[in-house]
DNA sequence: AGCTGTGGCAGGGAGG
DNA sequence: CCTCCCTGCCAC
C-alpha cells in the first residue's frame, strides 16, 4: 500500500548534520545525481546518489478509461522503483505526462516515460532541503562582474568589436582578483578566467544584472574566441532558458543561466524583489543600490558607462579599481538580500539558485508536490475560473483629523485561513493546512527566538522568521492563483469575504464605543479614539478589547498612534507622529510616476496642512509657480523628468495601437524611436525617463524627449506643461478646501491681498459607499 | 522551463 | 469641455 503516513511535510527527510550544497545531473540520462557536501574544513566531498523515479496515481476525471489498477499492481510488483510514469514538479513536464498517458490508456504507445530534471526528483522525493544547519557564509560565494570595451554603443554579445577587457571577481572570504586583457588575447584572458573560476570552486555566483548581461556576454565571447566556457562542477558549460519573475504589478522577463553543481544568484532580481516592499529605491542599477544600502566606500572609483572604452586606453588601472569596486559593493548587496530566500532553502526543497529567481507560489506548490509524492498521491490539475472578491476599503472622513490610532488584524488572511478550515477541495492529503499551521508555529517559534537571543544570532534568526512570513502570507495567493495546481477560487472568495466581515464588525465596534472611524483598508483601521480614551496606554486597552468581541484566533494589534492624519480618498493619506515623522501613502502622496518637483511639492503641502499652516501654503504655491517659469530646477532634468516602465514588448505595443486596443504613450515611442536609431533597445521591466518639450506636437507623446537630450546650456521644456502639472498636482489637496478656499490658495490672484485667516481647513464625513 | 491576489487613484489619448 | 478606456503605480 501507498504509504500516506506522513511526517512533519516541512522536515522529513531531514539529516540535521546535513551540509548539502549542490545536487547536480549526471549525464543526460539522469537517474543518478551527485551530491556534493561542504565538510568543517571547507572542502568538499561528493556521493553519487541514485534517483527512484515515483509513480503516479490519477484521479482526474479526463482520463476515464485511465487503468489505474494495473498501474499499481505492476508498481508494487515492481523492484521498488516506479518505472512506469514518472511525475515531476515542473507543470510542463507534468502535461507532457499526463498526455503521455492518455495516449498509453488508449492503446497508442508505450506507458513508460521521463522528463524532468534529476535534481528535482531527488530533491522532492527524499525531502531533503538545502544547506540544513549551515549559514549563509558557511558557502563559499564568489561576485563576479565584467568590463567591455564599447565605443559609443551599448555593448553587445553580436557585435565583434566589443571584447571584454576585465573580469573581477571577488568572494566573502576576502579573496579578489581582476583580471584583464593587457598585453594578451581575449581568448587568454577569457581561458584563464574559466581557469581561476574553477579553481576557486565557488557554491554560488553572485553578480548584478548576471543573467542579463554578464554570463550571456561571457558564453558568446568564449563561443567567438574558442574557449569552452566550462565553468560548471562537471566540466559543463552553462545552459540557458528563458523565464519571467513578477515583481507586483512588473514582469521581469530574463534568461536563467544554470551551471552544473553552483547556484546562480542575480542581485538585480532580489533588489527588484526587495522594492516591491519598501519603493523607494533610486533605481536598480549597481551604483543607485549600494549607496542606498551605504554600502558605497567614500573613495569608491566611478567611472561613467560611456567613459568606459575611453578610459580603458588612457588610465586602465583606474577601471580595474572601478570593477573591482563594482564585485565588492555586489558581494555586500547580495549578502545583505539573500538572508531570508537562504534560509528558505531549508524549508523548501529547492535549490537555493531557484529560489532567488521563483516566486512564492512555486515555494508552496513545491511543499504541497514533495508531500504528494512522498504519500505515492497524485497531484490535482488547477481548478478554472477567478476569484470575485477582494479587500473591503472604505473612507469615512476627509480633511485633517486627529488624535489617530491604528488597529490592524494580526496576519488576517492566514488566521481566517487556520481558524475557518480554508482548504482547496483539491488537497485530498489535507497538507494545505498542516503545511500552514507548521509554519506559522514555526515562524512564532523563531520570532521568540529571535527576540531573546544576541544580537548577532538575532539577525539570523530574524531572517529565518521574515522567510516564514513570506511563505505564509503567499498561500492565500496561491488559492486564487489561476495557475496553481493546489488552488480554489471559491475558498479565496470565502477568506476574502470572512475577512471584510471580520472587518466590518471592527468598525461597529469602535463606532459603538464612541469612536470616530476615518479609512478602512483590508485588515487595519484608522480611527478617533472615543473621548473617553486618552493617552496610549487607554489606547491600548481599547485596542484590546476589540479582540474580545471577535471569533478566536483572530486577534486585533496596536499598530501606531498618530497626533494627526490628512485623509484624502482611499489609499491615499498621510500621518504625522507624535514625534513630528511624517508617513505618507498612497499613489497621490508617492507615486514615483509623478515629477520629483511635483513629488516634493505635495510632501511639503501635506506637512503644511498637517500643521494647519494655509498662509504658507500658498507662499510654496507661489515660489513653485515662480522656479518653474524661470527654469530653476534644484537637480536639473531629474527634477521635472518622468519615469515609465516599459511593460509590454514594442511589438505587441505597437500591435495594440494598429488594433485601436490601446493609445499611443511617450515611453513606447521614446523607446522606438532608439531603437530605429540604432541605440540599445529598451527591454520590458526598465525605465524609460523622459520629458516634455516646447512646441513639437498638441499629444505628449509627440512632444517626449529622452531625460539624457535635455541640455541645461539650453533649455526646452515646456514651462506651461509644467505649471499645468503644478495645478494638477495641487488638485489632490481639494478634498481639504472648500472650492473658493481651494482657488484662493492655489492661484496667483492675490489681488486683494491672500488672507490665510480667512481660510479653514475642510472635514467632511463622507457616506462610506460600502 | 514560468508568473500570488483584489481594490483604487492618476494620467493621457481618443472621440464626442 | 466631457466621458470612456487603458496603463502604470500603489495599498494591503
Amino acid at each position: 500500500m501507498p504509504d500516506t503516513a506522513l511526517p512533519d511535510p516541512l522536515l522529513f527527510g531531514h539529516d540535521a548534520t546535513e551540509r548539502i550544497v549542490a545536487v547536480q545531473t549526471l549525464g543526460g540520462a539522469g537517474d543518478r545525481v551527485r551530491v556534493y557536501r561542504r565538510l568543517s574544513d571547507d572542502t568538499l566531498s561528493w556521493d553519487d546518489e541514485p534517483v527512484h523515479p515515483y509513480f503516479f496515481l490519477s484521479d482526474l476525471r479526463l482520463i476515464e478509461d485511465f487503468p489505474r489498477e494495473r498501474y499499481r499492481r505492476q508498481a508494487l510488483e515492481g523492484d521498488g522503483h516506479y518505472r512506469h510514469l514518472l511525475a515531476f514538479e515542473s507543470r510542463g513536464a507534468y502535461w507532457d505526462a499526463l498526455r503521455h498517458v492518455e495516449r498509453a490508456a488508449s492503446g497508442e504507445g508505450d506507458a513508460a516515460y521521463t522528463a524532468g530534471g534529476p535534481e528535482q526528483q531527488y530533491l522532492t522525493q527524499t525531502g531533503r532541503t538545502l544547506f540544513k544547519g549551515m549559514a549563509l557564509d558557511d558557502l563559499r560565494r564568489l561576485q563576479l562582474d565584467i568590463e567591455v570595451a564599447a565605443e559609443g554603443t551599448f555593448p553587445s554579445a553580436r557585435n565583434p568589436a566589443h571584447a571584454v577587457v576585465i573580469v573581477a571577481m571577488s568572494d566573502n572570504r576576502g579573496w579578489n582578483r581582476v583580471l584583464d586583457s593587457r598585453g594578451r588575447t581575449e581568448r587568454e584572458l577569457l581561458a584563464e578566467m574559466v581557469d581561476v573560476l574553477v579553481e576557486r570552486d565557488p557554491d554560488v555566483i553572485e553578480g548584478h544584472n548576471i543573467y542579463g548581461f554578464d554570463l550571456p556576454y561571457l558564453s558568446e565571447r568564449c563561443r567567438r574566441a574558442g574557449v569552452r566556457f566550462a565553468i560548471g562542477r562537471d566540466g559543463t558549460e552553462p545552459r540557458s532558458f528563458p523565464s519571467a519573475m513578477r515583481f507586483a504589478e512588473r514582469t521581469s522577463a530574463f534568461d536563467v543561466a544554470e551551471i552544473a553543481g553552483r547556484h546562480v544568484v542575480d542581485t538585480l532580481l532580489q533588489v527588484q524583489a526587495y522594492d516591491v516592499v519598501r519603493r523607494d529605491l533610486p533605481n536598480y542599477t549597481l551604483k543607485g543600490v549600494a549607496r542606498y544600502f551605504g554600502f558605497a566606500e567614500a573613495d569608491r572609483t566611478y567611472v561613467e558607462g560611456r567613459a568606459i572604452a575611453r578610459t580603458w586606453r588612457e588610465d586602465p588601472d583606474r577601471l580595474v579599481a572601478y570593477a573591482l569596486d563594482d564585485v565588492l559593493e555586489t558581494g555586500r548587496i547580495a549578502k545583505h538580500l539573500s538572508g531570508s530566500t537562504f534560509y528558505l532553502t531549508q524549508m523548501v526543497p529547492m535549490a537555493y539558485g531557484t529560489a532567488v529567481r521563483t516566486g512564492p507560489a512555486a515555494k508552496i506548490e513545491a511543499l504541497l508536490v514533495r508531500g504528494y509524492l512522498h504519500a505515492r498521491q497524485s497531484l490535482p490539475r488547477p481548478g478554472r475560473g477567478g476569484q470575485m472578491s477582494g479587500g473591503y476599503t472604505d473612507v469615512f472622513v476627509t480633511g485633517v483629523v486627529g488624535p489617530i490610532v491604528y488597529a490592524d488584524v494580526e496576519s488576517l488572511y492566514p488566521s481566517i485561513m487556520l481558524h475557518y478550515d480554508v482548504r482547496p477541495a483539491s488537497d485530498a492529503l489535507g497538507l494545505f493546512p498542516e503545511i500552514l499551521r507548521s509554519l506559522t508555529a514555526l515562524r512564532l517559534q523563531t520570532k521568540a527566538d529571535a527576540a531573546a537571543a544576541a544580537p548577532a544570532q538575532a539577525a539570523e534568526l530574524d531572517a529565518r522568521q521574515q522567510a516564514f512570513k513570506i511563505v505564509i502570507n503567499s498561500f492565500y495567493g496561491s488559492l486564487g492563483f489561476s495557475q496553481a495546481l493546489f488552488n480554489d477560487h471559491s475558498e479565496a472568495d470565502r477568506v476574502a469575504r470572512t475577512g471584510q466581515e471580520l472587518l466590518r464588525g471592527i468598525i461597529e465596534t469602535i463606532r459603538t464605543a464612541g469612536g470616530r472611524v476615518i479609512e478602512v483598508d483590508t485588515d487595519g483601521v484608522f480611527f478617533v479614539p472615543p473621548p473617553n480614551v486618552a493617552g496610549e496606554d487607554e489606547e491600548r486597552r481599547f485596542v484590546s478589547g476589540i479582540t474580545d468581541t471577535l471569533p478566536t484566533g483572530i486577534r486585533v494589534g496596536f499598530d501606531g498612534r498618530f497626533r494627526s492624519m490628512l485623509s484624502l480618498k482611499k489609499k491615499n493619506y498621510a500621518l504625522l507622529g507624535y514625534d513630528g515623522s511624517l508617513k505618507f501613502r498612497g499613489s497621490s502622496l508617492v507615486s514615483r510616476s509623478t515629477e520629483r518637483f511635483g513629488r516634493r511639492f505635495v510632501r511639503e503641502v501635506t506637512a503644511l496642512l498637517l500643521a494647519g499652516d494655509v498662509d504658507a501654503v500658498h507662499k510654496l504655491y507661489l515660489r513653485q509657480r515662480r522656479a518653474i517659469d524661470a527654469r530653476q530646477w534644484d537637480e536639473g532634468v531629474e527634477s521635472f523628468q518622468r519615469a515609465e516602465t516599459l511593460k509590454s514588448p514594442l511589438e505587441d505595443y505597437e500591435r495594440d495601437v494598429a488594433a485601436g486596443r490601446r493609445a499611443r504613450a511617450a515611453a513606447y515611442e521614446l523607446a522606438k524611436r532608439r531603437a530605429a536609431a540604432g541605440g540599445r533597445p529598451v527591454r520590458v521591466g526598465e525605465r524609460v525617463a523622459y520629458y516634455v518639450a516646447r512646441g513639437a506636437g498638441a499629444r505628449g507623446f509627440e512632444a517626449a524627449r529622452f531625460a539624457q537630450e535635455w541640455d541645461p546650456t539650453h533649455p526646452d521644456e515646456s514651462t506651461a506643461h509644467y505649471l499645468d502639472r503644478l495645478d494638477q498636482t495641487a488638485q489632490r489637496f481639494e478634498p481639504v478646501f472648500t472650492p473658493a478656499d481651494f482657488r484662493l490658495v492655489f492661484s496667483e490672484e492675490d489681488l486683494f491681498g491672500f488672507d490665510a485667516s480667512a481660510v479653514s481647513l475642510r472635514v467632511v464625513e463622507e457616506n462610506g459607499d460600502g
